[in-house]
DNA sequence: GATGACGAAATTGTTGACAATATCATTGGC
DNA sequence: GCCAATGATATTGTCAACAATTTCGTCATC
């Protein structure tokens, strides 16, 4: 009889929830590549304990995206362009054979969301808000990847985006890029419409190989090296 | 003056080495699918200290190798065939385009080395030595991904591979598996030799997509499902 | 003999204190 | 004013004790 109110005995969030955080921040660009993370900082912001705190830092570093190093703690860390370019054809391969088989499994009613969402994209670009857009064009490869079901690829691709996502948001502010992806996505529907598989695989990968491209001089017009 | 021995206060091994040899031994199958690592035990056999290997078992979650649920701890995770199924997909994906690259930037040397593994290999499988033919395959694949200087890709398959590593061993031991597996090489580097990059990334994917329906096959004949 | 309640043992989660190291400010010398 | 040595502070690494939970064996009951 005794109903013990067990009142929300929340201590703290768990150690995945810290993780998420970390990597939101990381994402927004408010940990920026080399910043140290001090874990009564992420204590205090989380109110997560210390042990939890280590843990979320050694899952985010196994995933490579802080770097632990002995007595000095994490800190984010940096992807050199040569590294990110490797990024970029681990993707273009991932993404390129989701395209390929999305154009064999897809429904006409998951082809046609597609399509949907391409075109929310390209009344984004007349309104210029690039915020929306990144959004989008997140969902729009995502669904990509879902239809064909193949999860362990989505997740790959999730992670090696994530070290470059806030370059990513800041490139769609910048130059034609919005106007050249929405022609790549055209392509890439084109091909999908017309049930080539092969040719949607070539698609993609020129896509990302673009994105790449932009990126890198992106680059050098912000660091000019 | 005075010198103080510092006599090796090494007080255990460090978290990373603890992860290693756990992932040694599941490659090895002395840690089998869905067992418990009750931290005690792993302290007792490697030395370490509670936080070290709890440590190490934060990391090898973060690599999807281990499971760890709250309370129960940590067990080594086990792959679905589905889940295989997809692993095999993205590795055909990324190897694939690892062949290309390799078709475009390698030398002669390169090719000429890559041509003395496969040559090696032959000769196990006239004696029917499966562990060195394994051990020959690793380097094999290791090499194309290698010379590529793709690192980000190479870690990818690396993890990849690891959770059927005991599989793919066992693999070499039945069947035809190791003659067909020369047979796909072959076909590999005949097209690296005359300088066909596509050509090379389509028999790459066809010997992954090989390996899977084998892995399949065997999985049917031992649990008959 | 099967089943369920109960309690002891085993195992993991959490916290706090202390040790080792790095970082920073201060001081003294040039 | 600049630079190196020094000490104080901040930060991380490590460990041990305690709490929470699961697991396993025991026993009574039907």
């Amino acid at each position: 009889m005794d109903e013990i109110a067990k009142a929300l005995p929340k201590s703290g969030p768990p150690a995945p929830e810290i993780a998420d955080w970390i990597r939101s921040q990381i994402r927004a660009s408010r940990f920026v590549p080399g910043q140290r993370l001090v874990e009564v900082d992420i204590i205090r912001r989380t109110g997560g304990s210390r042990s939890k705190v280590r843990e979320a830092f050694q899952r985010l570093a196994a995933e490579g995206l802080l770097e632990i190093e002995e007595f000095r703690g994490a800190s984010v860390r940096e992807a050199s362009l040569e590294e990110v370019s490797q990024l970029y054809r681990a993707r273009a391969a991932l993404e390129g054979i989701c395209a390929a088989d999305f154009t064999r499994v897809a429904t006409d009613d998951d082809k046609q969301q597609l399509r949907e969402i391409a075109e929310k994209m390209e009344t984004c670009v007349e309104a210029g808000s690039a915020e929306q857009f990144g959004k989008l064009n997140s969902d729009w490869h995502s669904m990509i990847m879902r239809v064909t079901g193949n999860h362990v690829i989505a997740e790959l691709v999730s992670r090696l985006n994530t070290p470059v996502h806030h370059l990513l948001f800041q490139s769609f502010y910048r130059g034609n890029r919005m106007t050249k992806a929405i022609e790549d996505h055209r392509a890439i529907l084109d091909a999908i419409m017309n049930d080539d598989p092969e040719g949607a695989e070539k698609a993609m990968r020129q896509h990302v190989e673009n994105g790449l491209e932009f990126l890198t001089s992106l680059d050098k017009a912000l660091f000019g090296n």
